[in-house]
DNA sequence: TGTACATCAGTGAACGCGCGTTCACTGATGTAC
DNA sequence: TGTACATCAGTGAACGCGCGTTCACTGATGTAC
C-alpha cells in the first residue's frame, strides 16, 4: 500500500467532518459533493471510494456529534471536565443554551441544526438523530429526582431544543436571546440544578 | 378582461396553498415549481405571472398559516369556536400537541415543519416565521398570570414547538408520543389551564 | 536483487438528468372610434 | 353596431446551468518469483 494504514480512515473522517459542518449550515439538499470534498482537501470523484451515495453521509454526520471530543467551541467554553452530576448537567445546559452555540452553526448540535431535514430523511438518519436525542435525555433524566424524572427530562429537552431551533429561525437577536434566557430560567427553576449564570459576551 | 375580477387572486391563493402543503412535507429545496403549479391546477410557465422567483413564495406560504380559517383538520377536531381565555388556550395546546397535528405534515404549523429551512432562508421568510411565532406566544402570554407571564410563555412555546419538532424527526412513534405527552403534562402543570385530556384516536 | 505485475486511494473529464427561468404564443374579452 | 386593436392569465417548448454519479486513468507502493 502506498498510503499509511489509517490513511483511508482519516480521509473518511475528514469527509464526514466537512459534510457535517456544511450540512449544519445549509441543510442536506443545498450542499454539493464537490463542496464537501473540497473542504476535506480532496476532489469530487474520490467520494465514491468512501460512500455509495450522498444520502449515506447523512446518518454519519449526525452521529459524529456524539464522538466530538473535545467538543466544539460552544461546549469547551462552558463545560469543564472536572464536573459531574447536577453540576455537569448545569454546565451542559448553559452550553446548550449559550449564544456561542446559537452562533456556531457549523459546529451546532444536529438536534438544533437539522431537525426538519431529518424529519424528511430516511430510516438511517432518523436512527442517528434519535441516538443524539436519547443521549441528551439521559443526561437530564439521570440528574432529576424521581418520580417522573423521565417525563420531566423529555419536556425539558424539548424546551431546550425548541428554544434554540426557534432562536435560529428568527430575524431578531433580541427575541432569540429572550427564548434562550426564558428556557434557561424555566429549566433551572424546574430542575433544581442551581442558578442560571449570567452570560458574558 | 376575459377572467372574473378575482380570478388572478384566486390562482395566486391556490399556488400559495399548494406550495405551503408541499413545502411543509418536503422543505423549500426539494419541491419544484412544476409540482407546485400542477397541484394548483396550472402549468409551469404561469408561475412567473404571480411571483418573481421561487424564493418569493417562502414568506407567503409561512404567513398563510395565520389566515387558515377554518383551520386545518388537527385544529378543527380540538378547537371549538365557543371557547376563550384559558379554555381556549387549553384547546389550542391540545390541538398543537395532538397526534393529528403530528401526522398532518402538509397542514402542519410551519414552526414545526420548517424551522431549519427558515433558519437558512432570507429576511422575508424569517419575518413571516416570527409573526407566526409571536401569535402563538401572545396566546400563551395572555392566559398566564403575572409576574413573568412573558418569560413562561416563551419557555412553554419553545417546549411545545420543540416537542413536535423532535417527534417528527424520530423514527419511533412511541418516543414521539412520549415527547408530546410529556410536553402536555408539563404545560398543564405549569400554566394552570386545566387537566390534560386523554386523547382518543 | 531485479523485474513484472497487482493494488487501490485519489483525479478530473464527461454524462445524463432535472430544475429555475424565459419567451413566443394563445385566445377570450374589453376598449377605441 | 361593427371593426381593429390592446390586454393579460395562462401555455408549453426551450435554454442554461449545476448537480450526482460514472469511469478511464494516475502513480506510488507492495508482492510474486
Amino acid at each position: 500500500m502506498r498510503y499509511a494504514a489509517n490513511h483511508k480512515a482519516d480521509s473518511r473522517e475528514r469527509i464526514i467532518n466537512s459534510a457535517r459542518r456544511l450540512f449544519n449550515r445549509r441543510g442536506f439538499a443545498d450542499v454539493t459533493i464537490d463542496e464537501i470534498m473540497k473542504h476535506a482537501g480532496l476532489t469530487r470523484g474520490g467520494f465514491y471510494k468512501h460512500f455509495k451515495a450522498k444520502e449515506d453521509l447523512y446518518a454519519h454526520t449526525v452521529r459524529q456529534f456524539l464522538c466530538l471530543n473535545p467538543p466544539e467551541r460552544w461546549q469547551r467554553k462552558h463545560v469543564t471536565s472536572c464536573a459531574d452530576g447536577p453540576a455537569l448537567a448545569q454546565m451542559i445546559v448553559n452550553a446548550y443554551l449559550s449564544r456561542d452555540h446559537l452562533d456556531d452553526r457549523p459546529g451546532s448540535c444536529p438536534l438544533v441544526a437539522l431537525p426538519s431535514d431529518v424529519a424528511r430523511g430516511g430510516a438511517a438518519v432518523k436512527v442517528a438523530f434519535r441516538q443524539v436525542l436519547e443521549s441528551l435525555v439521559a443526561v437530564f433524566e439521570g440528574n432529576l429526582r424521581e418520580p417522573g424524572a423521565r417525563e420531566r427530562a423529555l419536556a425539558l429537552v424539548a424546551m431546550c431544543v425548541g428554544a434554540m431551533v426557534v432562536a435560529r429561525a428568527v430575524d431578531q437577536g433580541r427575541l432569540a436571546d429572550e427564548f434562550r434566557e426564558a428556557a434557561r430560567g424555566h429549566l433551572f427553576a424546574t430542575s433544581g440544578w442551581g442558578e442560571s449564570v449570567e452570560e458574558g459576551r
